[in-house]
RNA sequence: GCGCCUGUAGCUCAGUGGAUAGAGCAUCGGCCUCCGAAGCCGAGGGUCGGAGGUUCGAAUCCUCUCAGGCGCGCCA
């Protein structure tokens, strides 16, 4: 395993101090940041700066004792002083080269760490309401929570996916009403549809589906069935779209165990709890939030956000390290009243980490498409999967942060043209297929072993550019899962595209030179395996042929 | 009115204390007898919404302010 540079650091540093020129009462926190400049060196650290006050020395005196001692690292070609005080550190092209032998040798484990060990995360998300199709937000949400699953996997952390189903209270009762309204057109009977009834053509499809399965009617309950052939629907969506879950929590179970009922009286030992106006309050402004909640309504009926502390509840007793909540941005009015849950039971609240999904602007040639939700008539996940594909439909909801707008051209994510970037980066994979496909009709197949004579042909700028963007795959996953940011990903594979394309059609892979050959044919097979592995973790295909 | 998010190139966005702020698209001009042109090369383009402050150093942190989006029910 190679060093990393922030060791080299702090070899240096207890280096300086066993010689007595440094001090080293509080050594601060080695940072360590690879500059954009390529004069600046592969690593800079700004350590100087930071411990010139202690030592009462010019920051420059202090980077040139350090800088003389990481000199003479192995690792490194040279080491020098600039500007007000940086260390810059170049190192042996031998120290990068390395890195190819552990692409090869881990192949598609390559990239995983162990940041995450002992660490478990539930991350719950989607969690649509069983009351009609996921439309294109669902699926932007599903995207970033599956992907973020992935990365945190890919990070060691212990991850639990979980749908939470609101398959209990008024609107499944709505959505059966709705459906049995159908029915009775269907019979012949004219109808009138109320205000608040769903309206969208699925409702009607699962009364024909009933009436087609129970002609005389008599089946199971109409909400029952309505609500699971909903639910069925969301899980085809789902695993069509490639995003699978572990657990799904139905709401209603909180109501036959009586768990929503012995929450509230939980709550009410704690003394959270009082009654006013015929209702029962639970006082969240003791916690933070804007103000009381209602938990039973002056009618006597439970109100959502009851059940909501009763699920939470659960999750807290289940004891994840971190609990994301992966919501649309128009729910984070409901931040308060959540994390006043944790805090009421005596938890810190700071293990709820909720991610907001902004809403998606649908686009045709840059001309919004129309979604008039109040018809009923708004643009499914199933839709634009259909129309788009699934890898494009991915990779744009991880083009940009969750909580930025997103703009989705539904032409340009489909156009096969240089400017759709999913293509760009999969054309990286199938290119490299293609480079070993055709090395192999030579009669040339890849080399098991490495060498360093081999690996000394790897010596073009370019090469040495794309194999240092290689050595960063692990830290990005780290820091992408760290910082539960999936895009970094999407943006560290198009870089990595951008870095290839270019050199590829500068440089012959296959050449006369047999040593040559194998070294680069070797240095592909890394990019490929790179790029296979970074797209694995957003849900997207690698093709080897397009 | 209060709260949250956003404001960076013509457009869409990266960049959460470092050195001269980046990419894609769009625009303009070039490259296929040679491993895939779904590709490449070149050019132009910026008061980082604004004003203060903290710091050796700010797009980044703090305060104020302007603009856009969303949320503020005994709804779900």
């Amino acid at each position: 395993m190679r060093r990393s540079a922030t060791d080299m650091v702090r070899a240096a540093l207890h280096a300086a101090v066993k010689d007595g020129v440094l001090t080293a009462d509080a050594l601060p926190e080695i940072i360590i940041e690879k500059p954009k400049k390529e004069e600046f060196g592969d690593f800079s650290t700004n350590i100087a700066m930071l411990l010139a006050p202690a030592e009462k020395k010019a920051p420059r005196e202090i980077a040139s004792l350090i800088a003389g001692r990481i000199k003479t690292l192995p690792e490194v070609e040279r080491c020098e002083v600039a500007g007000p005080g940086f260390i810059n550190m170049f190192l042996k092209r031998s120290y990068w080269t390395e890195v190819l032998e552990e692409i090869i040798r881990k192949g598609d484990g390559f990239g995983k760490s162990e940041t995450g060990k002992d660490k478990t995360v539930q991350i719950e998300f989607v969690s649509a309401n069983p009351t009609g199709p996921l439309h294109i937000g669902h699926g932007r949400g599903a995207a970033v929570g599956d992907s973020l699953s992935r990365i945190l996997k890919a990070a060691g952390f212990k991850v639990v996916r979980e749908y939470y189903i609101n398959d209990a209270g008024r609107q499944v009762k709505t959505l059966g009403e709705s459906v049995r309204l159908r029915m009775e057109e269907l019979r012949g009977k004219e109808i009138t549809i109320p205000e608040n009834f769903y309206k969208g053509a699925y409702v009607k499809d699962i009364a024909r589906e009933y009436l087609e399965k129970f002609p005389d009617g008599q089946g199971p309950d109409i909400q029952d069935y309505a609500c699971s052939s909903m639910l069925s629907t969301i899980r085809k969506d789902l695993d069509d779209f490639g995003v699978a879950f572990d657990e799904w929590f139905s709401e209603r179970s909180l109501d036959d165990t009586g768990l929503v009922a012995s929450t509230i009286d939980e709550l009410k030992g704690l003394g959270h709890v009082y009654e006013s106006e015929g209702a029962l309050w639970f006082r969240t402004t003791a916690f933070g939030d804007d103000k009381d909640r209602v938990l039973i309504k002056a009618d006597g009926e439970r109100t959502y956000f009851a059940s909501d502390i009763a699920y939470h509840r659960e999750k807290i007793k289940k004891g994840f390290s971190t609990l994301v909540n992966i919501w649309g941005a128009d729910h984070h009015g409901y931040e308060g009243r959540i994390r006043a849950i944790l805090k009421a039971f005596g938890h810190d609240d700071a293990v709820l980490k909720i991610i907001f999904i902004q809403l998606v602007a649908l686009l045709r040639k840059g001309v919004p498409v129309a979604m008039g939700k109040r018809e009923g008539e708004f643009v499914t996940l199933r839709q634009v999967m259909d129309e788009v594909g699934t890898d494009a439909c991915r990779f744009f909801f991880l083009m940009r942060r969750a909580d930025a707008h997103l703009d989705f051209d539904l032409e340009l994510a489909k156009s096969q043209a240089p400017e759709n970037p999913v293509y760009y980066v999969q054309y990286t994979h199938a290119r490299i297929y293609s480079i070993i496909g055709f090395a192999r009709e030579k009669g040339l197949t890849l080399k098991e072993h490495f060498d360093s004579n081999l690996l000394a042909k790897l010596d073009q700028k370019e090469e040495i550019a794309i194999i240092k963007h290689l050595s960063a795959f692990e830290e990005t996953i780290e820091k992408s899962a760290l910082h539960m940011e999936p895009h970094k990903i999407t943006f560290y594979l198009m870089e990595l595209a951008g870095l290839f394309h270019p050199y590829y059609n500068k440089t012959r892979v296959v050449t006369d030179d047999p040593v040559l050959t194998d070294a680069r044919l070797l240095f592909c097979k890394a990019v490929g395996t790179v790029v296979a592995n970074g797209l694995g973790l957003l849900g997207v295909s690698a093709p080897v042929k397009m």
